[in-house]
DNA sequence: TCTAATGATACCACTTTGGTATCATTAGTC
DNA sequence: GACTAATGATACCAAAGTGGTATCATTAGA
């Protein structure tokens, strides 16, 4: 449902957002977040297509967010690396349902997928930075996941 | 996230709850449910094997529930045809998140897809069915979906 | 015995996903 | 101006999942 692109988005943005510098390149990310090269700057070069980051070329460059940390969703990234999310795509497409039951699965699905996106919707790279609230402070490490 | 494994599967076991006979043949709801034939047997017979629906060998022979209606739920057919629901598979496996905004995605997502098992598992044969309440007779026709 | 049905199994094509490799371009620094 | 550290662009590849097909075996009623 959500892939590792769009996982590995999340965290390089939170991780560019975090960032004290003004730019921060992809070896650095490598290092930090533990994604293959490549695959990683693929990724990075989507985001910087998308204008969700901004890059800087040549010797000192990299990778800074181009909008604010609120304005960036996690349904934008989901758009971006998956296309539309989708639970179910009907099997009927254009055609009539055969009978009123498959409608009403569909209903049911559509309205937990409404749910499900405006919950994504309201996940943004700020919602998951640091510096958002003051109980980060507390917390020591991650935990095993 | 629902494939046509299930999704054709909970249509067919709606189909069968629904028929007056004792048992439904494949072929009955190939015409009905327009679900190619081999793929329909194939998803028949691991409902069977599940204990979802008996079988009946031979001339006269067929499908039919094995259970209640109200007792098949989306989510063990889900599991059946696709495994485990899971929005995202933490990236991180047995190791540590590397950081905080890692692990506040993972619970984000996490609490979201509970939500979601939660209203699957509330949907079953029985919720679908045409009789279990009054308003269905109401209605004409499927629309388009 | 014939035939209508399911059981079991193997196979296949397409798409998505995750990842690699390569070369081109840009821009600081010596 | 050459060197080098960085991104841009693009093409490729392997594994897995999904949707579907084909074939033969088995059962049981007429």
């Amino acid at each position: 449902m959500i892939t590792r692109n769009t996982d590995y988005a999340m965290r390089a943005l939170c991780y560019i957002a975090e960032s004290k510098k003004k730019s921060v390149t992809a070896d650095e990310m490598v290092g930090a977040l533990r994604i293959p090269r490549p695959f990683l700057r693929k990724l990075l070069q989507q985001l910087s297509s998308e204008g969700i980051l901004k890059s800087f070329k040549g010797q000192g460059g990299g990778f800074a967010l181009a909008r604010k940390p609120g304005s960036v969703k996690l349904t934008e990234l989901i758009h971006i690396f998956q296309g539309t999310v989708e639970l179910n795509e009907c099997v009927f497409k254009k055609k009539l349902c055969p009978n009123r039951a498959t409608c009403r699965l569909k209903r049911e699905i559509d309205s937990i997928e409404r749910d499900v996106l405006e919950r994504l919707s309201r996940v943004s790279i700020a919602s998951l930075m640091n510096q958002e609230n003051g109980c980060a402070r507390v917390r020591r490490r991650g935990h095993a996941g």
